[in-house]
DNA sequence: ATTGAGGTTTATGTATACACTGAGGGCATC
DNA sequence: GATGCCCTCAGTGTATACATAAACCTCAAT
């Protein structure tokens, strides 16, 4: 693996996970050292970082991890929302029905993976991922795709404040089998508005269970 | 100026004004030689060029400049009427009404300036520019408007490709002028339909008067 | 003649040395 | 004692040297 993508890998976890906290001056010299690799290869990940919006060049001095607050939560979803509506909608209409119909079945029995503990979890998490990589797959166009990857990336930065319980993740297993359904049926309308629906219940659940970081 | 801001800056320039064709290999000794600064600042440039989807780094072996074609156009319309349109939507919403009602009256009086020569149709794209960039302040959505910069770069390099006649920009002026008066009137549902028949002339316009290329 | 293997070459990937700028502290002066 | 100036230092910005890998060309063998 080459060292720059050690580097950003590394830094970006690190930042994801937030085991760099907001505000965390990242010095070249210094992260250069702790990873083990030149200060090159870290100049590029921190310029990666920072293009992705998980770090800010401060001025010259230093490049900082951005602050994520309550405030960009609401920001963040009014996007996502704006994006994952429209990208539900194209699916619908350009998508594959079946895919999207084995999607919907798999995912009406995903609370009886969730009974399960943990390691079962992980699978759900997993099918999830592979709806939105269809709809990624289905929309046919890379710009948007391009432009909700970097949503997630933040998205990712934020669910780690919430506590994601079992309750939870049944009714979000069920909100997305009822876009997955929506999208094999090809009505672009109602897989705009069970998105809609979907990102409301997530985003509330987020604020009320949201545990300042210490 | 930073050797690296420069070469960044001449890059993108080079590649927006058709200058680096679509598949030019931009390799780092040659760049670095045509630009007189060393590798490393354009190493950093061609980093965040690839970063904004202008250039492509292929497998190892030299960067690319980006193709953009007629499908991509496409695509890149339905992401843009997705964003702007939202965009819109806020900005009538959350704006200050006088400043969009002053744009508004300036945008009407746009077509007295385009019957003068070129210099004039400059003060025009300003004119469009600071409406963008008080669409931009009244969304306040930090990650929406980082969406649609990094859309604008593309939609620059596109628009090099259509040949901007006087007609088309007198329409184009009135149809910026109902986007700013519906914002001004704070009706986000007609924001958003100005927006969005705004963007389908724009393509229209766009593909009637398309020229390959030379 | 065509194909494969090996060497050469040229590009990128990485490390490091040097330059420069901005900040912070200490000292001197008012 | 406070304030202003200078010196030092730390850290980024740039250049360059070196390592490495992949592609191309050549030569030979089938």
């Amino acid at each position: 693996m080459r060292a720059s993508e050690k580097a950003y890998a590394v830094l970006r976890e690190d930042i994801i996970e937030w085991r760099l906290a907001p505000g965390t001056v990242l010095a070249e010299v210094e992260q250069s050292e702790r990873l083990g690799v030149s200060r090159t290869p870290v100049r590029e990940a921190l310029g990666r970082l920072s293009a992705e919006g998980l770090t800010t060049a401060a001025g010259g001095r230093g490049v900082v991890v951005t602050d994520i607050s309550l405030e960009d939560i609401d920001e963040l979803f009014e996007l996502r929302e704006t994006l994952e509506g429209k990208a539900a909608a194209l699916a619908a209409e350009r998508g594959e029905r079946p895919v999207f119909e084995r999607l919907h079945a798999e995912l009406l029995r995903a609370p009886e993976m969730l009974n399960d503990s943990d390691p079962a979890r992980h699978d759900y998490y997993a099918l999830v991922g592979r709806l939105d990589e269809a709809i990624d797959a289905a929309i046919c166009n890379s710009y948007l795709a391009q432009a909700m990857r970097s949503l997630r990336v933040h998205l990712v930065r934020v669910r780690r404040l919430a506590a994601d319980d079992a309750s939870r993740l049944n009714a979000a297993a069920a909100e997305h089998a009822a876009i997955a359904e929506a999208i094999a049926l090809g009505d672009p309308r109602l897989a705009e508005a069970a998105t809609t629906v979907h990102l409301h219940r997530s985003l509330s659940h987020l604020k009320a269970t949201h545990t300042p970081h210490t």
